[in-house]
DNA sequence: CGAGTCATTGATCTGTCTCAATATTAGTGG
DNA sequence: CCACTAATATTGAGACAGATCAATGACTCG
């Protein structure tokens, strides 16, 4: 599982950067932006399956996905392995470093991947100043941690269904956010990835995935998913608070 | 289970309160904390069973608790319901709040509790003019994404005995950290509550207690727990993370 | 003391896991 | 471009952890 990974620094400009309204305040005048791009101006690309930061590795700057697609996990010494999130461009990574100054789970590069870096010591400084950035700081952290609230309810009283179709809705409904297809995508991680995210076994999920495409919800072939039925998916997760 | 309520305010001191460290930076100069004073003055009583706030409700403060116990928890319209956090003295409640504006969860008192009011603009205009104010924001939140990560993996895969180990040993070092006995705890909260924090059932959590009994690591009579063989629960639960 | 809430424990059932066989796809080198 | 290999996905059969249902027991509070 181990891979030989390059690391390529680019230089940024949020100014004409499509992901813009994702992963900066709205409400930045032109010249607060410049300040923004002059300390998260550089970028780091991660190859598929390569690593952004690892468990126990000193926290030092959060990350911006400008393209490609994260997991972060967490595991256990016997080898257990729990799949926290998925995160796409315009997602910001590494939050959980912040507490104790060193990472707490590993981010893999699903696909290749760059990022922004964003360094902590200068998201500090420039939050002095820049109230707007403070509480969009505030508000990720909290998105997160509602985020995070919804899987619990997950994972504590769903479901395999329920799960899964939770997982298919919140997925379709950021790409939706990013532009793309609301009814076809194309999953970046493997079933068993899936099946660790959702407190399943990857027997289940792609079993899941059969009895949704006999019943006629889903198109599935391997990665490729197409989604016929949006509302029965919506049924069978009764919706609500898995908002991202 | 609504419950009347009665809230009564009171003035707060944080200068003197031995709480302090628990929620506030501990490099504040006496001069910053009484700034903070000024503005985190006023105190909530909320009776056993109150609602602190509840899913819906708008947002306008984060809650120090400083005394008693909380359980905060999201459900859904079909009456499912997901216990997300205990929460004791010295731990902030609300984040949840932020991101939105209005609350995702219910707190409900587990005990009668009183809290510290933290009104977020304040936190926020503080949070400009003092940095360590700012960065122990972060930190709190940090590590309840953090905290949150860790019952993602006991939800995700992990048994019922590791569940509820880790369930005890955390609930004994967060007491122990408030000076409590290490060894001997009066849980606040039902099975039932337990259960839906662990994604088990009430039976379940029972059945677990009764087994842990029957091999000499604790003595369990209703809600009086001692722990008799801790590193027994540790080698159930093979520790790491679940730190809070 | 009585009523309600909560906890324990047994018997049975079921959703998901485990194990195993097979199929599909992606990657590699000839 | 094809053969070979490894990784991933599907599907069946059987097992099991935990759920459900139900009865009893313990405690709390008016």
């Amino acid at each position: 599982m181990q891979l030989n990974m390059t690391f390529k620094s680019t230089i940024a400009s949020c100014s004409n950067c499509n992901l813009r309204e994702l992963c900066l305040p709205t409400s930045l005048s032109s010249a607060d932006i410049q300040r923004l791009e002059a300390v998260f101006s550089s970028r780091l690309r991660i190859p598929q399956g390569g690593l952004l930061f690892s468990s126990g590795t000193p926290f030092t700057a959060l990350y911006n996905i400008r393209s490609g697609f994260f997991k972060t996990c967490v595991s256990l010494e016997d080898g257990r392995e729990q799949v926290t999130g998925f995160q796409m461009a315009g997602e910001i990574i590494g939050l959980d470093g912040i507490v104790n100054e060193y990472h707490n789970c590993n981010a893999v590069a699903l696909e290749d991947a760059e990022v922004c870096v964003m360094p902590y010591a200068e998201i500090e400084r420039l939050s002095q100043e820049l109230p707007e950035l403070q509480r969009h700081m505030h508000k990720i952290m909290s998105g997160e941690i509602v985020r995070e609230n919804a899987v619990m309810m997950l994972l504590g009283s769903m479901s395999a269904e329920e799960r899964l179709a939770a997982f298919l809705l919140n997925l379709v409904k950021r790409l939706r956010a990013r532009g793309f297809s609301s009814s076809e995508l194309l999953l970046r991680m493997t079933r068993e990835e899936i099946g660790s995210y959702l407190g399943l076994t990857l027997n289940t999920v792609s079993r899941v995935f059969s009895k949704f495409r006999e019943k006629g919800i889903v198109n599935v072939k391997q990665r490729y998913v197409q989604i016929l039925k949006i509302d029965e998916l919506e049924l069978i997760y009764d919706s609500q608070s898995y908002n991202e």
